[in-house]
DNA sequence: TGCTGATGGTTACAATTGAAACTATCCCCC
DNA sequence: GGGGGATAGTTTCAATTGTAACCATCAGCA
């Protein structure tokens, strides 16, 4: 029950397979910890869930967005969009038109109560990224920035063509 | 409504918060299309979801773990390791047997069917991961290791003194 | 005009997940 | 030896999420 196909030295099928060597898996804890570490906050400060404050980024950034822009900017299904602004137009912190030119869109901003709890949060955000992030050299998070844009576009296309999936 | 905190160089509060470079953001942009990736490919080859596959890793690779101790090492709650071990016995692929020295604990182990299912599925996880990191040179992947080291050290020790949240 | 197919967004329902309560066993110590 | 508290694991119920179906509008075109 060995494979000893050519692919790396002499290794057992399971051997080489440790959980916690495994880079999607630390991926997975990495991602996990920085983000529920900064969802209990956000929770806890402004009673903004993590797909609420993306909203809010993408709309600070790009004001009169589109449903589904905000989505293509905050790696977002529109459904979960859809949610998210439902509930901070609920909250008094977004509204919401009808376009113009075409109702079937709508034209996404932030009310000032909106703007208001960004201006709060952003800075969190930054200083918990800057704290996370002191753990590195300067050169060090240079590189850490073209490692995650590379693994990104390489993982895109894995998914897209799927050809790593056949055995 | 800016900040002119002493943080950092003249910029208002938004200015300089653009989720597209936000690393919180990133990772959990890049965890994700790399985590669905991955557990589309189980699920429709062997049936196996994500929390499946990890306890399976952890068994073959520490026989006789108890529930707790596949927690431990697959960064699971005992909640989600007891569910997926359910699971796996009944799939028949996973044996569930009473400590003899203290009943509380349960002592686990891949059945013949579960290890056969692991020597399938390992050598597919590990040529994604390989598939992934031929994105970046030997020096690069091993950098890429030291650096979700130390954030991840980093991110836990933040979680956990809770000081960053403190405004 | 009036189809047909595409697009923007919401709704409905099922599956997953998380948090708290619960059961059973154990360990300590009076 | 019998509480009282801790530990192992399961169950339950609510909240979150994902998928598919849905409604409305639009754009192209016969």
């Amino acid at each position: 029950m060995t494979t000893r196909i050519a692919n790396n030295r002499k290794r057992p099928a399971g051997e080489q397979l440790r959980l916690e060597h495994f880079v999607p898996y630390r991926l997975a804890v990495l991602s996990n910890v920085v983000s529920t570490s900064i969802a209990s906050a956000y929770e806890r400060e402004f009673g903004l869930t993590m797909p609420q404050w993306r909203v809010l980024a993408v709309l600070a950034r790009y004001p009169s967005s589109s449903a589904v822009e905000v989505g293509e900017r905050s790696a977002m299904d529109k459904v979960a969009v859809s949610r998210a602004v439902q509930s901070l137009v609920d909250a008094g912190r977004v509204v919401r038109t009808f376009d113009a030119g075409d109702r079937r869109r709508l034209v996404l901003n932030l009310s000032p109560a909106g703007r208001a709890v960004y201006t709060r949060v952003a800075p969190l955000a930054l200083r918990y990224e800057r704290q996370l992030l002191a753990a590195l050299s300067p050169a060090e998070r240079r590189t850490l920035d073209r490692l995650i844009e590379r693994l990104l576009d390489r993982a895109r296309a894995l998914a897209g063509n799927g050809t790593w999936k056949r055995r």
